[in-house]
DNA sequence: GACTATTTTTTACAAATGATAAAAACTACC
DNA sequence: GGTAGTTTTTATCATTTGTAAAAAATAGTC
């Protein structure tokens, strides 16, 4: 066999990384390995979901404890202020999507999750999983795994704040995230870095 | 018995209450309410240890995993960069001390512990730590609920950076920690709310 | 109480970011 | 392929925040 155009052969490659990547398996033991009984009884609270680009998947107002991961496309958490919101998280093929305080406090929340592209998404029953971490050690650490790596990221983000600026938090993401950039509005984008949207194109136009 | 200055039976009712609050025992139950097993678990490899104002108690350039609890005093996070620190949590009586990112990645960290005034702590082992988590499904459930808990916090703070200024920031801290302000200097405090300390310092004038 | 070191405030100026509005570029859809 | 709606860029000006250096206030020590 003879390829002109390796490009063909990387994107098949991709694809098939993709799919293995984002079976709810790998999904649950990429935040922490689980025995196989454990994780039997993960999956079975698990069923598959689909929603279109602009649905909004948990809302700030309710108390919303299901938890998702996301098989196909991308998410973002915001929150909202009088007319504005702001975007303080993304997530994208194999990560966790729920409405932290309220998953934690078992109250109305800040957060929003709006579907930014269709998405095909594994959801998990809270009530379930909140029985499971009483009675599945294994669970318990999972979840408390997952807790802890999520606010690493955020202390990080936070610091980051403080000790670059708004370019270099740019440059960061295009450097850390690439594919982001190509499919997320760039609003979104600017609200995530903590700037407006003028702000970021200014940078943008600095950077050409 | 006859007082003519109600402040000394304050003083005795706030020293009481602060007494038992920091028993280690109501420090662990604070998080996660623990069994009696579980919590003689952990409370088996707990020891006092005190320090001086000043001593760094967790450093970035080592793998940390110890934690502690607050009997009494205050503690500050601190990362480093070139010639500047910023702080980006404080630490008071009752709450729990560690360097997250060596805790749950098992490496080098960014955090620095520096003890703000003489301190009295608890001091828990982390190897010890983390075989009761794999042991004990309780003390998996408080760690998880500890890392849920801060995670919340952490984000409320990302976000809080973005629809508040920095004089809201300051009032916001002012209204909910105003002792905080008595016991750390003000570098620390601004260094907290993401701003210079001659921000803060115009911020505070323009208040009075 | 005087001296030193540290912390906080003040001042003047520079740089970064925000607000607003309008133009340009891009999308979606009939 | 033209039109309406959305997103991004550009321009101008105002405001906020940072930098640097000096003065003032405070705390610590002999």
């Amino acid at each position: 066999m003879f390829f002109t155009d390796y490009r063909f052969l990387e994107t098949i490659f991709t694809q098939i990384f993709l799919a293995s990547f984002m079976m709810p398996e790998s999904i649950l033991n990429s935040i922490y390995q689980l025995p196989e009984d454990s994780k039997n009884l993960l999956l079975n609270g698990i069923s598959e979901v689909q929603h279109a680009k602009g649905v909004i998947l948990l809302k700030a107002d309710k108390v919303e404890q299901d938890i998702y991961f996301i098989k196909k496309g991308i998410v973002r958490a915001f929150a909202t202020n009088d007319d504005t919101d702001i975007t303080f998280w993304f997530g994208t093929e194999g990560e966790t999507v729920l409405s932290m305080k309220s998953y934690v406090e078992n109250a109305k929340g800040y957060e929003n999750i709006e579907l930014l592209e269709d998405c095909i998404l594994y959801k998990l029953n809270a009530r379930y999983l909140q029985q499971l971490f009483l009675e599945d050690i294994h669970i318990a650490n999972w979840g408390r795994k997952f807790a802890e790596q999520e606010l690493v990221k955020t202390e990080e983000r936070l610091i980051s704040r403080q000790f670059r600026n708004a370019k270099e938090r740019y440059m960061d993401l295009l450097a850390g995230n690439p594919d982001l950039l190509q499919r997320v509005q760039l609003g979104h984008i600017a609200s995530y870095l903590g700037i407006t949207q003028v702000s970021l194109s200014r940078i943008r136009s600095e950077i050409r």
